[in-house]
DNA sequence: AATATTTTTTAGACTAGACTAAATTTTATT
DNA sequence: AATAAAATTTAGTCTAGTCTAAAAAATATT
């Protein structure tokens, strides 16, 4: 059963709150598990007792469904909220990769300022002006106008078997270490990798991309890959 | 004499402070005069108490010369930021116009959120996709990235006389209404035009555009409208 | 020059959001 | 089941920025 929210979302809230809307967002993950407060903290970088103060003030607001002690969990209209800031945020990212030359290292924190501009028409036009792009630098999905999500069916490369052909689709490490690390072989989005051979002794993997020839990445690296078989 | 401020500006300010330092530049506007505590207020809309524990606040950071009970001026380091915000709030303004379909008329919301953002390779990235522009949406200059700002010599187009010709490079009240006035008509930034005639009557102008046929503008509109001898 | 008016500042209070320390509730361990 | 440990909440404090009301200084008026 989904509830769809057809509530207005423009109602103005404070940059912080939208920031533990985003991060409760994230600590859900598709799981319907409710999201504790020292998890919310850590992701916030703030203390317990500050959370416990914000949780009181989204449940007010109908953000949240609050229970002392036991967790929260995003109301349809806080998690509407949560998605169009992603939006934004990814819509960004997108916009200054593929027009401002930023590298795909280094478009994040910038995002997280411009995510909270608010400008329904900005959106609407940096969308269009993009022509309505699915996914962001990173391969992650960017939510619709409705707040509407493409699950995309992508596993781990390191799951993927000897001789399998795939596409890269993203990443699970965003840290700019990864990207930049990433940025140095040839692996990006869309890539076409085949796996060539996998060693026994620790996991690592021999990939080729494309026609170029085979080059090893750790398991760990594989780890933090995401691929769809073609 | 003049004194360059060569300090880093880059500084973390409050959205708050950065606006405050804003609204005094405005008010200076090129006069030496100290800025009056009432004058801030009224332009932050808020109260003079208000305004003087923020004064205070800015004195000690060194960004303004506070005397008590006599009024503001900026220093260098101050003047340098509020002309860094101006810089930002001027380019983002051109970039809505110039690459997002936005009209002149409803930019300036927007642009007074987008000047806060923080990254100098944004704007850095910005001016060069704009291909540098002198000027915004409106004719006013945009400061270059040391604050030094061009001094256009135009006059109101009200002082000029009869069979003069001019070009227009901006204008004086920017409220949406007259924007929007403006833009039912063929006067633009750049447009050619040429005094056909004044009436004595109410001092309103007939004017043409370019070689389009003459058309009347009252005595309020030509004093807003800014432009130099071609 | 004395007084009235206006402007500005001070003093004290409020809100959002954060913090520490203490109290309470839940969960884990014996 | 009793107790220990961990998680969470409460209570009280702090800062930035705002406010009102009162005091002080500057300006204007008689």
């Amino acid at each position: 059963m989904f509830y769809i929210c057809t509530e207005n979302i423009n109602t103005m809230n404070s940059l912080t709150e939208e920031n533990y809307l985003k991060a409760i967002y994230k600590l859900v993950d598709g799981e319907k598990v409710a999201v504790t407060t020292n998890a919310i903290a850590e992701k916030m970088n703030t203390k317990a007792a500050s959370v416990t103060d914000m949780l009181k003030k989204l449940s007010d607001k109908k953000l949240i469904n609050y229970e002392k002690y036991y967790g929260v969990k995003l109301t349809a209209k806080g998690e509407k909220i949560a998605l169009n800031i992603i939006r934004k945020h990814r819509l960004w990212e997108m916009f200054l990769v593929e027009k401002l030359e930023f590298g795909w290292d280094e478009v994040h924190e910038l995002a997280e300022q411009l995510e909270h501009i608010n400008s329904e028409k900005l959106v609407a036009q940096i969308d269009k002006f993009l022509d309505y792009p699915k996914v962001d630098p990173h391969g992650d999905p960017i939510p619709d106008s409705n707040g509407k999500l493409q699950i995309q069916k992508s596993a781990l490369l390191s799951t993927f078997k000897k001789n399998e052909v795939c596409m890269m689709t993203g990443v699970v490490d965003h840290s700019p270490s990864f990207l930049q690390y990433l940025a140095k072989t040839e692996l990006t989005l869309g890539s076409s990798i085949r796996i060539s051979d996998i060693n026994d002794f620790d996991r690592s993997l021999q990939i080729a991309i494309g026609k170029g020839k085979p080059f090893f990445i750790s398991n760990e690296v594989a780890k933090n890959i995401l691929a769809s078989v073609k």
